[in-house]
DNA sequence: TATGAATGAGTTTTCATTCAT
DNA sequence: GATGAATGAAAACTCATTCAT
């Protein structure tokens, strides 16, 4: 049975930190776990495949992580952290960005590689059983809809979208957009969303 | 028995069919499965729990299903085909009916029992890997779309809901809105739902 | 760890390799079931009694093979490697000498451990329906084979056996022979087998 | 594990005997088995199986059988029955009768299903360890030897095969021929069957 | 007489974790 | 630091046999 989430106490103490020489090992794990998350399914990760894909000795996973939980854990974690701030949210100015962005990471079934839409949708069914992981995604969460509750407020004092929505509403709801679809993309490929992306326009600026 | 070879054919045969005495263990057996998969997510139902929560030797499990796959796909959508269709969908005559089931369905965190938004959203993910469960979701999720495409059309034909957006794209949209503020409220069950849900009602409504 | 959808790619990969501390438990698991094939027969040997037998706890099964399958293919070829042809093969110069260990090896049934004649109908059974253990079989029996070929031609020529027979002929004859005394010998003890091995030499040396 | 062996004490009391209605019922199991022993190796025959080929529901495995083991093995001195003594062995006038039908049965890989000889492999086999099989194979092959013995005997009193080896070790190698080639033959398809029978017809045969 | 549901003992396999070197 | 051998708990699955109807 996945162990991954009843683990209770540890007994051995590793998990060394910040050098130079073991940090890239770290890495490298990190990375395959990543890798196997969206391949073949949180459940579905072995230590062992993990230190495979990643070239490196068995040994090396529990050398550098206390269990595969933590290994897991930060290989989600670190992958967002990578993959999406920086690069994307912050570059956004206004609610037709976010929609592009969504068309870009969704609507293009083969333009993507679907690792992140995969990873994403693993760590957050995953994370509504582990404590430790829920709260991590909830941070990240929560910026995430901070930028868009500020998106939102933005075009709506522009005049840019309708008023009649709260904007936190507003907001929870894109988000939900954005996960929905992605969901419902990765089970039906054949799926029309930017159909679906257009229509969510349309009604935005239904206003103008 | 010996099994080093894997002969050709057949593994063993169990799986007596419909109909008979066995119809109700059978029956028991989805049940207990459906509740638990819903309660430990997917990948950590054992087929000896199931047993246990029918109050079932273990040995009935396989003596009635062709193994655990078979046994939780078939829990899935039992539950799906006894508890939606003609209860809910049928019942629906406008968009805001569609609204407001879906914030019966989530935005009480409280009033209703998740068993079938979590079982909902396992099998979404489980079905993103296994052909059989993705088809027979395929199929569920088509009829359910096209409810909500007639739904769509004939408001926007009485002018009720804006004609900008084109039925099916809104139909898609609605769908993964359903689906991801679902997925985002099992992950946070602050999350407030109503204020997105009335941000949607309010989009919709905005030509009028 | 959830195995209901039956992925791509590997299952798990122990089977570390040849050289380092591992190999002495390896080779005590492959002793334990080579034993235990010729006592019990190669469908009921279990892969707990081979653990059992070697000492060794259970897990230790499959960390050093990959299944049941391959332990017990390794350890009958193990074993043949192990037991004949330094020993017995290189050191015939004669027909009679084959006769003779025929003679060593089945005629005399308390003398002789049984061992490895159970082990070797056993193996050769098993052969027919295991395509990798066929080959390694086929490549044993080919050696064979050859040498009593070679034994059959050097007779010939030394006019000590007859030549209306071709020697490839009549080398599958004696190797059939053999194996087929052997069979039945283990069938019935009382079998008279140096009664048929004197025949044998008698049908052969009658030209002289 | 495979059961068949070490049984010991019973306690319902089916076998119901001889009648119109359930005799063949009863041989249409024994039948089923027999081809099954043949296809998959008796270790490898479930009940449930037998009774599938049989057509018959599985209960009637234990209805008309004490268990699995009775079962087999009926079925493969069924089989036996059926198939040799009248047929073949009564025919024989001549020892090179007996090698045509070694070569009919082993010699001409594509012209005879390999079932009787796969079955008798088992058998043989499975006797090794079954004291109630061996005993009833014993009975068979005493026969089997018999006929050789009087066959050998004629022969050389006829003066076509060498008196220089007794008749009971002539049949025992005979014998045993016939059972190793059929062995070698049904692991190595491309064996050379037919060569190894002319070689033993010549040095039979030699005298003249 | 016949059937098929039921059961539980036993088998292989998987794998995270521990630990000696 | 690093590694790979070791281990045991737990999983899925198989199946002969039992038995109620």
């Amino acid at each position: 049975m996945d162990k991954s989430i009843g683990q209770s106490g540890r007994t051995t103490a590793p998990s060394p930190r910040r050098g130079g020489a073991g940090e890239a090992t770290r890495r490298r794990l990190l990375t395959a776990a990543a890798q196997l998350i969206a391949e073949v399914g949180w459940g579905r990760v072995t230590t062992r495949a993990v230190a495979e894909r990643a070239g490196l000795p068995h040994g090396a996973v529990s050398y550098h992580f206390r269990g595969k939980r933590e290994l897991l854990g930060e290989a989600a974690m670190h992958a967002f952290s990578d993959a999406l701030p920086a690069d994307s949210f912050a570059a956004l100015t206004s609610v037709d960005d976010l929609i592009g962005l969504m068309r870009a990471e969704i609507g293009t079934p083969e333009a993507v590689d679907p690792v992140m839409s995969r990873l994403m949708m693993e760590t957050l069914r995953e994370a509504e059983r582990d404590p430790w992981l829920r709260e991590r995604m909830g941070e990240f969460m929560a910026t995430y809809r901070a930028v868009i509750v500020n998106l939102v407020r933005h075009e709506q004092e522009n005049g840019r979208i309708p008023k009649a929505a709260s904007a936190e509403g507003l907001a929870t709801l894109l988000a939900a957009v954005g996960d929905g679809l992605l969901m419902h993309a990765l089970l039906d490929p054949q799926l029309e969303v930017d159909a679906a992306l257009d229509a969510l326009g349309a009604l935005l600026s239904l206003r103008r």
